[in-house]
DNA sequence: TTTTTAATTGCAATTTTTTTGCGTTTGTGA
DNA sequence: TCACAAACGCAAAAAAATTGCAATTAAAAA
């Protein structure tokens, strides 16, 4: 059992109480959050340029990752390795449903053989987008 | 050979001159645009609020479609169905290139068959991050 | 062709999101 | 305990996106 503490020294950044908070939003929530949301979760209040450059660092760490929703501003969310998973947005109400999908890897090395400028990959990033359940009927 | 003009009235949008040169742009450019690099394409000058709401109601129409290439603002490129595809983008220079990848529907079918949320997929987005070969060599 | 009408545009202002510089504070390893 | 790089807060600014309204214009109707 990793604390969240040794996981960030672990990455050479220091455990503040800054940090350690914003890393534990993202934790419990367990969604992709906005920087307003992860401002609002926080029991401490942090400068928001301060938030900002903890998700930059957090991200190049690859402790937390970046998610693209179709919004105009960015969210944040937990990186798991042991689970890996992307999204499906709604179009109309933005819920959010965490989706499992096997063959990531294999599309890796399927775009490798066809890329001409490219030999490696570091990540990808896969989202779907429809209307869920709830406003397909209103 | 269907014109711009035809384009727009089909989707019963105006085929005002703003909107043929922005789609013009896009066609010739072939890679996702973001609207300063729109903006400074145009041969004829339009107004920023003019080329958001162009942009808006273009992916409304599902005539573009917007890309996250994983800055802080939106990209714009042209849908064409017969030429479904996504991108690799070099994390150091930002290079693209199209990546044309098979099994998206297979995945949208396997997404709606693990989903409780939702029973319907509109689209799906996805991108490939990497260094490109002359990004490596540095 | 002229008229009518709704869509589109430009402008000015504002809001939202993100970034920068700099001096101060604070974890952490020595 | 001390030194030092990392992290922080503050103030300001830059960048990106949005809004309301009056004027213009493409396209359908007359």
């Amino acid at each position: 059992m990793e604390t969240i503490e040794t996981l960030l020294r672990k990455n050479g950044s220091k455990a503040t109480p800054g940090r350690v908070a914003i890393l534990s939003v993202l934790q419990k929530k367990c969604i992709p959050l906005s920087i307003n949301e992860i401002s609002a979760s926080l029991p401490v209040k942090l400068n928001q340029t301060t938030i900002y450059r903890t998700l930059e660092s957090l991200t190049d760490s690859e402790i937390i990752r970046r998610v693209e929703l179709g919004h105009a501003h960015a969210h944040y969310e937990m990186v798991e390795k042991q689970n890996h998973h992307h999204h499906i947005i709604c179009k109309e109400c933005g819920k959010i449903e965490d989706v499992r999908i096997c063959g990531t890897e294999e599309m890796e090395s399927s775009v490798l053989k066809k890329s001409k400028l490219f030999h490696n990959i570091k990540s990808h990033a896969l989202e779907f987008f429809g209307v869920c359940n709830g406003c397909v009927k209103n």
